[in-house]
This record gives C-alpha cells, structure tokens and sequence, in this order.
DNA sequence: TACTAATATTTC
DNA sequence: AAATATTAGTAT
C-alpha cells in the first residue's frame, strides 16, 4: 500500500495536513523536494509564528503558490486509514472541527527524554546493627531475596520508606534498577477454562462465533446482574486472541478497578493493556507503541481507549453500555458506545455491548432487529432473582418525621433475628433536602444556582449539590431571626440513619455515602466490612447500587421510589429504572434468596409495574407508548437539532449544524445561544422534541440557565432528547 | 487619552 | 494551542 505522493524522483507537490486543533480544514503545505510523504503520516508543519505537529491528510491538488513548506516527517507510525475515516467520522458527526478530534486520536509524538529505571531493593546483607519493629517487618516482607519495588515494599510491610532508605543505608538491602515491566503480556486463550452454565455457554459461543466470522455485527448482550456477563464476554475475547486479533474492551473509568483486572488475569494469566487517565506519560507511550504494532493483544480503558491506533482490531467490548460516563460533554462531544458502534462498523469488526440494564435506545436497536440481542436471564449457580413488592405508603403511612413504612420495619427485624443483612436505599446524601423557617417559611437557596441547600448535619453545613456551594448552618432564621426555628424536611442518609438508630437499637448500622471524608480507601474498607458481615444495616446512596457483592445482604428496602420519577429529565424515567433493578439486584446473591421492597406514594406507576414484573421488555414498552401518547416521534430519528455559537468560531460549527438539518426530517432551529433556547420556551418555535445531536448535555442545566436571564413562559416546555447515531450508519 | 484586561480571531 | 488583533473597561 506505497501511495507515496511524489511524482518523480524525491518529491514536490503539495499535501493536505490536519493539525490537532480547533481547525476544520487540513491546510496545504508544499512538500520539500526529497521528501517522500503519504496520507497517515506524521509531520511537523509551520503555523504562524511557530511549528507543530500534524498529520498528512490527503494528496493535495498541487495548486496554490506561495505555500508553507513541511518541515519533515516525525518518526512515528503512521494513522492508518481506519483511524483516519473514524476522526473524519466523528468530526462530521458531533459537528466538532475535524482538528480536535485528530487532538483525539493524536498522543504527542514520543520525546526522546531516556526512561529513567525505576529502582528496587533486594535483602543482601546482614541485619543491621539496630533492630526495630519497623524493620524487622521490612526485612521479613523482604524475604526470599526478591528484587522489590521500594514503595511496594515499604506498603507490604506497613512501614514508610524511610525505614527502607535506612536499610538500605545500613547495607541490609541493596538497590538495583528493576526489570522494565512488560507492557502487554500476550494473553492464554486457554488459560483456565471457565465452569460455564448452558445458558453462558450458548452466549459464549455466539459471541466466539461472530468473532470468527469477522464482519461487522453488533450484539446486545444483556445479563442480569450476577448472570456472569464479563465471563461471557471473555470467551469472545478468548476467540480474538486465538486468532491473534486485538480486542478492546471499553468500560466506565470507575469500573476499571482491581477486581476486574483480576479476573481477566484469572482467565487469561496476564493482566490487559490498561488505558485510562491514571496511567501516566512512559507508560501510555509505550502501550500505544505496542497497540500500534499489534503486540497488545488486549487493551482494557475508558473511553478514549476508542482513539487508540489498533493494528488489527477483531472486537469492541463496551461494558455497562448504559452509563452516562461514555459521555465526552467538553471539548468533543461524543458518547463512545456509540463511535465505538462506529469504529467496529469501519474495522468490520463485532461490537459486543453488554448491560444489565441496556439504555432505551441500544434496546431500540435489539428491538428492530438492528442488533443481535443476547440473553442471559437466569444468575450464575442457578440463584433466583429477589421477588420484588411495592409498599403503597398512601395505606402505610409512617409517622411524622419517620420514613420507614410498617411493612418495611417488619421485614428488617425478620432479617435481623435471622441474622441476614438488609439494604436501605435513598438515592439522597446529607440530613435533610430542605431547611426551612417554621414562621416565617424562609426556604435555604443556593445563591449560585436556585436548587434548595440539603442539609448536612455531621458536616454542620448546608450545602449545594449541584453547584457545590457550602455555608454554615446557622441557629436562627436569615430572614426574621427567630432563634431555633429552623425545621428540616424529607429524608437523607444520615437522617435515615438516625431513625435506624432508634428503630433498630441493636442493630449495626454504617451510612455510605460517597461525601463521606475519608474519600475512596475509606469506602473501599467499609464495603470489605460489610460484605464479611459486620453490618446488619447498610444504608445507601447511589453508590451502592452498583458492582459490590455481599454475599450476605438478602434485603433490599427502597425508601422513596418516586424520586427521580417526577424531575423533568428526559432521562428521569430510564435513569430510575436502571438505578432500581441494580439495587434490588444487590438482594440474593449469596446462598439465600433475597427480596426486596419499594416504598412508593404510586404503585401504579407504569415503570414501578414494569419494574415489580421482572420483565425489562415492559419498561420499553411503557417508555414507547408514553412517548407516543405525548406526540414525539419514535426513538431513532433525527427531529431537529438545537446548536449554540458564541463565537465567530463555533458560527462555523452553525454551518455545518444548517447542511446537517436538511437530513432532519422534522422542524429545525438553528439559533445563536441567547435565542436558542428561548425562542422554544416562548413556543416561536414549534419544537416539541429538542436534539443536539451527539450533544447530549445537560439539557435541564442548560435551560435553567437561560431561565435566569429570562421571564419564565407560561405553559410548560416538554422536551426530549434522542441521540443514535445509528440512524446515519 | 493611555493603558490594561478580557475576548475574539487567525493560523496553509 | 498559541500568537496576535480587537474591544471593553479603567485610570489619568
């Protein structure tokens, strides 16, 4: 594939460059004579006063006098045409200049400063002459003379590095420079074979297969939680490897952590090529390298992972496909599940995306038969899902003050006397959500963004949750100074908490809740204690619904399973649903069957039935039909299209917003950001479905904020957001 | 009117 | 992204 751009002998004409910046258009430069240059390569270019790097994008016309000259071809492989059509891609498609999405795909050149060896100590000499606890420690996690990283050492010992330093000094260890760690071991496919169900097997071989078939094809692959989804999908990847192809699989950065390093290497003895923002410059340089050579087998990342130069991509894994976390919202907006449906589509490759809880518009696709859906219905070992029940709290009401239902308290003490572990779910940090003045009726606002401050007893602080604004708690009212009159209202946490305390006297009880100070290693002890069972009550916020098991929790209690149905999120429904399965997910997956119960002010409503039926197929339909009955259009379409410009830069992203609008089949507006939307609030503009396309931001924020400067219209707005590129493949 | 700080524009 | 041009906002 030599399509060398030079007529003649060494040279001449002209090339198209893209350069990684805000730029649409590559510029044309004259190529020096002797210079031999093809599309993908690297190159260092004038711009202005100054040089940068940038990348050959086409031949050029060889027109154009007076043109800046290449400067030279930086030694680096070059962007392969695959790479090259997805930054196209994806330019056109999120509407960003085709010059920061090449920002994407284009790690700095590699500088040339040498790798400084990181240093280790092994046990050489004679205990030194004073011994103390700290070192006698050291020296016997030192044993067996293995060269060992300082700090790594210094942690197996629980002692600082100091104490290392001083045996080192004292000639007991002595320093050697340590073995540069391989990058990306190849995998064994066959490594240890996994025990899988009939059901897994089936899906596992499914999956294999579309590896082998090599064509584009993508699959939902859809497991409850603890039907062994990642095991599944590793027989894929397994697959790939047998036919030396590579394979990424794409997860939400917070889901990289240990425990899924180490069951990829259970499975394939090595740990995977590891992308994401923790890993630093050297590394990253070197795991490109060995992905642009197509050593690195295996990459596991986060969304940027998608931009990674793979010689011979064969699979995309896109774990959790539902998260918001794929989304990208500064700078390039893009949502990676979706370009990574995109990057298969142009490397022919299968794209596997896998949830418990697919988001509706992946389920669309399933649905029309647009992607092939898996199933895994039944949890690994033949556990049974928890039954779930509503608690209708218009029939049992707790008391004032109080927020846990008889029925809830009933199923607790049972749960306590057998010795099993109960769950309290409330999707709310702090004390309270509210403050309010008991006589005068002040209400705490956030002065920034509107939003009542939640109060946050331990913290003694009221605090904003959206914007992050803190002020004291004060003991009397701001606006009529009545001394302790100040009145919290609706549950928290830790006010949750508080009624456990005297509810359950002799239970134990822990709070988590991600503001807790203490920060990630704090957590991270408190989920170990609770899985080995020291807890019989976790109250939880969001962050407990997902990945833990606790093998011992047979309990899920829903607090308040209207929240989040009632906001004006587009998403609310969708968000809440998903939330609640893995929630309740949690109950059940040790030996006892679990259960699980929702307090609910409307046990009617379509997403709690959807959700109590055990059946995801229900929730798509209530979602579908609730979109019909409202007069939007059907998941899938392209109905307008919304795009802001503060700039004369961004009005060129106008432009290419006004040549997309003639592929909307529905009402467009295309409009300045003071306008835009205003002019649907005050219904100029007769949109009753909003699409950024790729853009999905907080479109409630985004609204909220225009409100300020702008009389509220009366009517309310409805607004929606439909994003899947799907419709353009 | 001169200077500075904040914003916008340009870069083959 | 960084250098440069433009404009808005102050001090003199």
């Amino acid at each position: 594939m030599d399509d060398a751009l030079d007529e003649g002998q060494g040279g001449g004409g002209t090339v198209e460059v893209l350069i990684p910046l805000g730029l649409d258009q590559a510029y044309s430069y004259a190529v020096p004579s002797g210079l031999k240059l093809a599309p993908g390569d690297v190159v260092q270019v004038p711009l202005g006063p100054r040089e940068t790097v940038g990348v050959v994008w086409e031949a050029g016309s060889g027109r154009g006098g007076n043109l800046k000259k290449v400067v030279a071809k930086l030694d680096m492989p070059p962007l392969d045409p695959a790479l090259r059509k997805l930054v196209d891609w994806v330019a056109w498609y999120t509407l960003a200049a085709k010059g920061s999405v090449l920002a994407l795909a284009l790690k700095r050149p590699p500088d040339d400063t040498p790798e400084r060896p990181k240093l280790g100590v092994r046990l050489a000499g004679a205990p030194p002459a004073r011994m103390t606890p700290a070192r006698a420690r050291a020296i016997a996690a030192a044993e067996g003379g293995l060269l060992i990283g300082k700090s790594a050492l210094a942690e197996a010992a629980s002692v600082s590095t100091a104490v290392i330093d001083s045996l080192v000094d004292a000639g007991t260890f002595c320093v050697e420079p340590l073995p540069q760690e391989a990058i990306a071991a190849r995998p064994d496919p066959d490594h240890a074979i996994p025990q899988l169900s009939y059901d897994q097997r089936a899906v596992g071989d499914a999956l294999a297969d579309l590896v082998r078939k090599q064509s584009w094809q993508v699959a939902l692959l859809e497991g409850v939680t603890g039907s062994g989804k990642t095991e599944v999908y590793f027989e894929a990847v397994a697959e790939a490897i047998r036919l030396g192809r590579q394979s990424v699989i794409l997860m939400p950065e917070i889901a990289l952590t240990a425990q899924f390093i180490d069951r990829f290497e259970a499975r394939f003895g090595v740990r995977p090529g590891l992308w994401h923002s923790a890993v630093s410059g050297r590394r990253r340089e070197r795991l490109q390298a060995a992905i642009a050579r197509g050593e690195a087998l295996v990459v596991a990342g986060a969304r940027s992972a998608l931009f990674l130069p793979y010689r011979d991509l064969g699979l995309i894994i896109v774990d959790e496909e539902h998260e918001a976390a794929y989304k990208q919202e500064d700078g390039v907006a893009y949502h990676a599940r979706d370009m990574a449906v995109v990057r298969s589509k142009i490397e022919n490759a299968p794209v596997v995306l896998a949830s418990a809880t697919p988001s509706l518009e992946t389920r669309v696709n399933a649905e029309r038969g647009r992607y092939l859906h898996l199933k895994l219905p039944e949890r690994y070992g033949g556990r049974e899902l928890p039954t779930l029940g509503l608690v209708d709290l218009r029939k049992d009401k707790p008391e004032r003050g109080r927020w846990l239902s008889s029925q809830l308290i009933k199923a607790v003490e049972a749960n306590l006397e057998a010795k099993e572990q109960s769950l309290l779910f409330l999707n709310r940090r702090g004390y309270a959500p509210l403050t309010l003045c008991r006589d005068c009726g002040h209400r705490f606002q956030c002065p920034n963004c509107s939003a009542w401050l939640v109060d946050h007893r331990f913290r003694r602080a009221l605090v904003c949750h959206h914007c992050g604004h803190v002020e004291r708690r004060p003991h009397e009212c701001p606006a009529c100074h009545q001394p302790e009159s100040l009145v919290a209202c609706g549950p928290g946490v830790e006010r949750l908490a508080e009624e456990v305390a005297t509810q359950f006297p002799q239970a134990r009880s822990i709070v988590l809740s991600s503001d807790f100070p203490g920060g990630t290693e704090r957590l991270k002890q408190e989920l170990m204690a609770v899985a080995e069972g020291e807890f019989d009550i976790v109250i939880g916020t969001q962050l407990v619904a997902k990945g833990h098991n606790f093998p011992g929790m047979t309990l899920v209690g829903v607090i308040d399973a209207d929240l989040g149905l009632t906001s004006g999120d587009p998403r609310a429904a969708e968000r809440t649903f998903q939330v609640l399965r893995q929630v309740t997910g949690r109950a059940g997956r040790g030996e006892k069957p679990g259960r699980a119960l929702l307090q609910t002010h409307d046990p009617s409503h379509p997403v709690l039935k959807a959700l109590v039926s055990g059946d995801p197929e229900r929730f798509y339909a209530a979602e579908t039909a609730a979109r019909e009955a409202a007069g939007l259009p059907p998941f899938g379409r392209l109905a307008g299209l919304i795009v802001s410009a503060n700039s004369q830069g961004e009005a060129e992203t106008h432009a290419r917003a006004l040549a997309r609008c003639a592929e909307a089949p529905a009402g467009v507006a295309v409009l300045g950001p003071a306008e835009a939307p205003l002019a649907i609030l005050r219904g100029r503009h007769r949109m009753r479905l909003i699409v950024r396309t790729a853009r999905e931001i907080n479109l409630q924020d985004y609204l909220r904020a225009w409100l300020k400067r702008a009389p509220r219209p009366k009517g309310s707005v409805r607004v929606a957001v439909d994003v899947d590129p799907q419709s353009f493949l």
